[in-house]
DNA sequence: CCCAAATACCTTGACAGTCTATGCCTTCGC
DNA sequence: GCGAAGGCATAGACTGTCAAGGTATTTGGG
């Protein structure tokens, strides 16, 4: 319980950003983040999914059945123009607060 | 909505950083962490509250009434060894993580 | 040919922390 | 005497994360 919950609010964003370099689908999202952050960020699916929903539900993201390269049926989702807006003021949100948090929290 | 929950999980390691400076009470843990982030970080009341009695179950921070300069009866907290302990961890699971996150966000 | 592992999606339920809103009491300035 | 500010406290709704389960398909090794 000690490192849990830190993701809170801020997996939508990660998504966002990771579909902002072209359409992919959701277990790949997962991977990617957590290749990237060399596993320390770890995307649960049980967060995952309800987070694409969610996102689908607000118009930020667009989902479409394909095939993945390993000939997988896989649901491939893209950035919509309303979530590309969304993810530029997500990330300066998240600049201010992460900003604000080491001014307090790392000085010293 | 859009700004909310952000703190989620960061409050508790932004109190006991402000406790590290020394005992404060309550209220003016709340004004202070606003005042030094220039509001980027609000401390509402229901949110403090709650942290404080969690981590002073938990042992990481010590309560005593007290009376404020204004003349008010205050519950001033002070970090115990333990807390400064659990300090450390968070912090650098902060470091960790909003490295991350940023590594994800801010680039490109 | 079978079986395990990896890929991929999905759902349920518990949990925990934040927020809004409200209430109460005291001190100070006017 | 009254209002604003200082100060503590709690209830309830909300929401997002996580653990844990489930299904189905494909691939590769023995």
């Amino acid at each position: 319980m000690a490192e849990k919950d830190r993701l809170h609010g801020t997996l939508d964003a990660l998504v966002l950003k990771t579909l902002s370099w072209g359409p992919r689908h959701g277990y790949a999202i997962a991977r990617w983040i957590e290749e990237t952050t060399g596993s320390d960020i770890e995307v649960e699916e049980g967060s995952l999914y309800p987070s694409l929903y969610r996102m689908e539900r607000k118009g930020w993201i667009e989902a479409e059945w394909g095939m993945s390269e390993l000939n997988r049926r896989v649901k491939l989702y893209k950035l919509t123009t309303e979530g590309r807006k969304h993810l530029r003021q997500e990330t300066s949100e998240w600049a201010r607060f992460s900003s604000a948090v080491s001014r307090i929290l790392l000085v010293n």
